[in-house]
DNA sequence: CTTTCGTCCTGACTGC
DNA sequence: TGCAGTCAGGACGAAA
């Protein structure tokens, strides 16, 4: 399910709903999720005040009122769905449920097991081996824009396919495989380009794209694949905005080329995933 | 160093 | 209708 758009969804959802309330109670049901959960960490969450949600790349991080960071990452399929009243019924793949001091309840469900959680005192956040080798921060209020001359300056020297570079979260965190697909489709780029050749007026409209179409993601709730949903249990809709992903054979959106002139929506394999783009559109 | 590949796990979908 | 095979949003760690 996500990428950052819906990472940022879940967020915004979370923060609404958590922010000043106590964890009076916390079940973990699994302790082998993608990494086992660390020492006491229910006990230790228990008690605690959530006095802020944030996000960094694909990562969910909650302050908590002794100073330290609750982080969950979503892996492929995690969701985090927030409730009220009665909890009579534990829900398949529901690995941990939290309950705070004003009767709402917000459940960890994970049918693949590939999300985790850490819990860890504040003053390691920039040190987190998972927080600590992450690239620039695409969107966000608070952050640097990305621009033409900053993204030509990640992938100056890079030999790598573009595609690759854009889902390299030590370049730029949070960027997932559809969103890289869209993002080069809007910037009319070769996803096999080679990324180092990314300069000037390409640059800077593949950083335009990456923004805009991460925004407009985020503006519709995110991209509902299979059972995702918001924390809300509300689907959110940008993939029927998707241009390109998962529409192989289809004429082009832009340019309405198609298979009879050798054109339309192409498929390849880039390092193991999908790579979905117009061949006629995007060099 | 850079880059690719296999792997973790379950469920949904496709095609025979 | 059943069943085997394929594929899926991520990211780590081994290997080349």
């Amino acid at each position: 399910m996500p990428e950052l758009p819906e990472v940022e969804t879940v967020c915004r959802g979370l923060r609404a709903a958590l922010v000043g309330c106590r964890l009076v109670r916390v079940t973990v049901r699994r302790p082998d999720l993608r990494f086992a959960f660390p020492k006491r960490f229910a006990e230790r969450l228990q008690g605690r005040r959530v006095v802020a949600i944030g996000r960094r790349a694909k990562y969910i991080l909650a302050e908590l009122d002794d100073g330290a960071i609750w982080m969950t990452h979503l892996g492929m399929a995690g969701r985090m769905v927030l409730g009220s009243g009665s909890l009579n019924e534990v829900g398949l793949h529901e690995h941990v449920t939290i309950e705070t001091d004003d009767g709402q309840h917000v459940r960890y469900i994970d049918a693949r097991r590939f999300g985790f959680m850490d819990l860890f005192p504040k003053a390691g956040l920039d040190a987190h081996p998972r927080l600590a080798g992450l690239g620039l921060e695409p969107v966000g209020a608070d952050v640097a824009p990305l621009t033409g001359p900053v993204l030509a300056g990640l992938f100056a020297g890079r030999l790598a396919p573009l595609k690759a570079a854009l889902l390299d979260q030590r370049l730029i965190a949070g960027l997932g495989n559809i969103y890289a697909c869209e993002a080069l489709f809007r910037a009319r780029l070769s996803p096999t380009r080679i990324a180092g050749t990314v300069t000037g007026a390409r640059a800077a409209r593949l950083a335009e794209a990456i923004r805009s179409v991460l925004e407009d993601a985020i503006a519709a709730g995110g991209s509902s694949l299979r059972d995702y949903v918001q924390t809300s249990g509300e689907l959110g809709y940008f993939q029927h905005s998707w241009a390109v992903y998962g529409r192989e054979g289809e004429a082009c959106p832009a340019c309405n080329c198609d298979r009879r002139v050798t054109g339309g929506i192409n498929r390849l394999v880039q390092s193991g995933r999908s790579t979905f783009f117009c061949v006629k559109r995007q060099r």
